[in-house]
DNA sequence: ACAAAAGTGTTATCTTTACACCCATGT
DNA sequence: ACATGGGTGTAAAGATAACACTTTTGT
């Protein structure tokens, strides 16, 4: 368990990502089961190596769990308690897990490591769900998209982290434009409205979304997408590339 | 120079304080000169102790700085470059002024802590300017209140955390409704307008403006205010207690 | 009475919302 | 031809801006 000491990192920060996908009129986000007896559930967290920016380190950590690069992320919120320690939830799982070596694990430098407060640098992130190929660290057994409304019981503040992360994404979403990124490279204004919807949980008058979308300037109309349906086939659209 | 030995705080964290007031039409930051020689200025800044919450630290640094309890503050954005460091300023710091015994202090405890890689979050705060009475720590020669359009150059980073609070002050007003904390208790409406027409730079029409601000429904209607001018007196306002 | 600034009300303009209408597509 | 969803235009409703008018205050 010592896999810490070889690594310089910036001692009691760490980041923590909240990494939003969108899938059958559904926003979810990745969670993680944690590799040990005991359902422990937990975000894609990490920390920071000393010669690296907090935004790289951030940007590292979710291009190692989903395996593209270019991630669009937003710092939205530090949590900075003083009791924001893992350890509760690590004697816990060492209690379920280790039961006979608690002695020699408790005076380990991860266990240090891990116990000691940490504050918090909290991103999200915006990604295209079909692109990601979630991938394990050595310390989780399984990582899922869930339903935001179906995230289950996280270890630590995770929860917390979560429900701010998903207000930060309402509050950004009109200002940033960023919905998009939820979104493959070409998509039709249906597909956006849809995203709307479902972060708003409310409708949308369909001929007035489009034009309010079409008139922000920032979508460049594309080819038609004929996808055998027997109706008008959409326009497709990409974000504009920004001259100056 | 040691004094840092005996305090426990969190390592390579910091917190920045952008703290703003409002006097005669103009929009100030409270600007530090360092008690050595040489021009070095800095924001307000300061570390958290391992005990205490991160909001807790800034309104620590706050009040010790300003004298007053119960300040507003937002915490806007995290500096995380790798780079941020005081290690280019400190040397010219010692450059300066402790020629002789170099070796001596750059093998000291603080010269290593306040030269290390520093994470910091950046805080700002509105404040009745006059209720504040600055104070020195012991590490500067006088605090200031400076116009924000003529901030003279800063140590680090410090312009780009004094430009990046008040682009985020600019944001947040109308959505927080936190201008009216750079006022006394009670307040005019004239003088609301005063403070919006300063910090973003333009002009409003004084009764659309008026209807604006008391239709936000925030604003209790005191006593008139007699100022002994030829005129009709104004009302004055506090903020309303919001009851749920 | 008058000047100066506060408060109120009315009209004009711009924005947002609701909805009617036509268009393209596959069966 | 027709059902289905896409695209455009237009009118109503609502919000914002411009400005005229009245009120209060001290000289």
């Amino acid at each position: 368990m010592d896999v810490l000491k070889d690594k310089n990192y910036v001692n009691q920060s760490s980041i923590e990502c909240v990494i939003f996908g969108y899938e059958d009129k559904t926003l979810k986000v990745l969670v993680s089961k944690l590799n040990f007896k005991g359902d422990f559930y937990a975000l894609q967290g990490g920390f920071i190596l000393q010669e690296e920016d907090v935004d790289e380190a951030a940007k590292r950590i979710l291009e190692e769990r989903t395996g593209i690069k270019g991630i669009y992320l937003e710092q939205f919120k530090v949590f900075g308690k003083a009791d924001r320690k893992r350890k509760t939830f690590i004697d816990k799982l060492i209690e379920a897990n280790y039961l006979e070596q608690g002695e020699e694990i408790t005076s380990s430098f991860s266990y240090q490591w891990f116990t000691s407060r940490f504050i918090s640098i909290g991103y999200y992130a915006l990604v295209d769900i079909k692109k990601v190929s979630p991938t394990l660290t050595e310390l989780d057994t399984s990582i899922e998209w869930c339903d935001i409304h179906d995230i289950p019981d996280l270890i630590m503040d995770y929860n917390d982290i979560f429900e701010a992360a998903l207000t930060s994404l309402k509050e950004d979403i009109d200002q940033k434009l960023n919905a998009f990124n939820l979104l493959p490279e070409k998509f039709t204004i249906n597909e956006v409205q849809e995203i709307y919807e479902t972060i708003f949980e409310k409708t949308y008058v369909r001929t007035n979304f489009q034009k309010k979308i079409l008139e922000m300037n920032v979508l460049e109309r594309l080819e038609k997408k004929y996808t055998g349906a027997k109706n008008k086939a959409p326009y497709l659209y990409k974000l504009r590339e920004l001259k100056y």
